[in-house]
DNA sequence: CTGTTAGCGCTTTCAG
DNA sequence: CTGAAAGCGCTAACAG
């Protein structure tokens, strides 16, 4: 109410006050006005509240960019893939929470799952200078890499683990486990005939992991298994749908699709029903990801669940984990992962 | 491949090079190393070539916080709800691909509908100084609303915008337009037993004008209206369930039920299916939003299709033409809508 | 507990 | 077309 409407209107943007008028309003220096903001111990009470108190009453932010120019900076640069269908909203949920409660940004850049797009991204993220990266679908192509290592910024890879050599620190899941055990599951509960449906696995190592689990799987089942039995499609419910009608065209005596994605198998679950088959007797259908909507399916769906959420709140804590200087070496964090059992399969 | 690994490995943040060192190189002033980036036309092309030459060989990324000191930076500040569970990713897809373009960041932090968050988030973004502020979810609460008004930075608000008056710009659909020609489209079909489902009303204007909307609709059209055919649930699947459920047990005649999001109305789609309710004879359901699931549901979803990606591309073109001194009042942008009939209702 | 000095890396004047 | 000087707003380092 009492905050002066200084300046003109919308037009002007250096009216903002800085520290300087903070400090003259108080009679105190500067770096008095940083230290009550920043080490407030550090300042004496009395000269502290008149500070802070004159901060509030000018409404005064301090900026940000300037701070960061002199220690390291409190922007986390992350790349993620498409938010579009997929459960990284939630992984992104959950660094933006970890990071704020820290008092970090995120910077938000979209890459595609291809090279050119990840070096543009890393590069931009680089400009801001960021106290660390977080990288999701990650391809890791040479240029790319190469600036990651130049860049000595500490980074963290959500990611597949699984035999793979980090840039510096990971988090993620065995997406070879995962399949196994699935594909694991579904033999157990009798089924025979098991069809793999996933987005292109082509530079793309955790799809890829999936598929071999799932081969591995089959073979150590002793269960018969062609390739004709997996086939590649879209990211969309509509690439489920297609997937199903290709496979049981290709084997009429199919039992199980397990789909690399909940979206692909929330798509064929719809697809059934189209046909009217009914799930499982007819068809049944395994996912992955146990996205809000598994769940509350119908019929609800047999899926993997994998701790998005979780997922990003350790990369940010092992990012920050590191600048604390906690730890110095390449860490990588396997987190568990859950076969959850319902009716679909 | 030739780039030199300089300095200490993964721990010294500093033995990155900035243009002095570059300017060094070519034997030219850092100014002029400066200019061949961001002014390419004021360097003699053979100038420009050896300091871009020499940028590309020593792997120098321009610091983005020291050039966002000087003239306005190059960062677009958003707000939006939680990521999970709503179209938003299509919108923050739509800001991303469009800043981007034009070299903009965005520095994205996640509000909730609460007033405190509003205004932490509000400050914590205007602190990076940024170009200007895309606000989703925002439900102007004084104190934020205040800082804006101060702030003097440009504000595109992603809203309602049917008789609100936007702190500065604003680019939306009407609301109230968008329920009330959905709920007319379903009495054209014959229902007349409509009941409404959406997330809790209060404090959300989007929300308020559907559901504003819809009783107009009912009201000019001569359909019965009662206030017990309103639910209102949590935004999740389970929630359109449950209100499935309610609004049955209220009234068990009802016809069809309009859930103010596709969430809410797939969630509903799937307790008729364990119910064992024919889609639309015993039960119509029609949702909002027509997210990628709605076409390929069993059966496939009516329901109101608002341009969420291109609301996300306005909104920062909207910003970049004011940024551009093209545009200097206020304005609001309707984007338009479409009912998307499908087999659902 | 408080202040002075200097400088982060770039870009905006203003001069050549 | 190129350069020198100055400074954006803040904080580390070193006094008092």
């Amino acid at each position: 109410m009492d905050t002066p409407q200084r300046g003109s209107p919308r037009s002007a943007k250096g009216n903002r006050l800085g520290m300087r008028e903070i400090a003259r309003l108080v009679g105190v220096s500067p770096i008095t006005v940083s230290r009550a903001l920043n080490d407030p111990d550090k300042v004496s009470p009395e000269t502290r509240d008149r500070v802070l108190g004159a901060i509030e009453r000018a409404g005064f932010i301090p900026n940000q960019l300037a701070s960061s120019m002199r220690g390291p900076g409190r922007i986390i640069g992350t790349m993620v893939p498409p938010l579009i269908n997929s459960g990284i909203a939630e992984q992104v949920q959950g660094m933006s929470d970890e990071a704020l409660l820290s008092g970090y940004q995120l910077l938000l850049v979209q890459g595609d799952f291809t090279a050119a797009a990840e070096e543009k991204a890393v590069r931009s993220l680089l400009g801001w200078r960021p106290a660390g990266l977080i990288l999701q679908a990650f391809v890791q192509s040479a240029p790319a890499r190469q600036l990651l290592v130049d860049g000595a910024v500490p980074v963290v890879e959500i990611s597949e683990i699984r035999g793979k050599r980090p840039i510096d620190m990971a988090v993620g899941v065995s997406n070879f486990e995962t399949a196994y055990a699935m594909t694991a599951h579904l033999a157990s509960k009798g089924y025979k005939r098991i069809g793999f449906v996933s987005t292109p696995v082509h530079g793309n190592d955790r799809l890829q992991q999936r598929r071999i689990g799932y081969r591995q799987a089959m073979k150590d089942l002793g269960l018969r298994h062609k390739v004709d039995l997996e086939v590649e499609v879209t990211l969309t419910h509509q690439g489920g749908a297609e997937a199903l009608r290709l496979l049981t065209q290709r084997d009429p005596k199919l039992e199980v699709v397990f789909c690399s994605s909940d979206t692909l198998a929330i798509g064929a679950v719809q697809e059934c029903h189209r046909l009217g088959w009914k799930i499982p007797e007819r068809m049944a259908i395994a996912g992955y990801g146990d996205v809000d909507l598994a769940a509350q399916l119908y019929p609800s769906l047999t899926t993997v669940r994998v701790p998005r959420y979780e997922m990003g709140r350790e990369a940010v804590r092992q990012l920050l984990r590191r600048l604390a200087g906690e730890t110095r070496s390449s860490t990588i964090i396997s987190l568990g992962f859950e076969i959850i059992d319902r009716d679909s399969a």
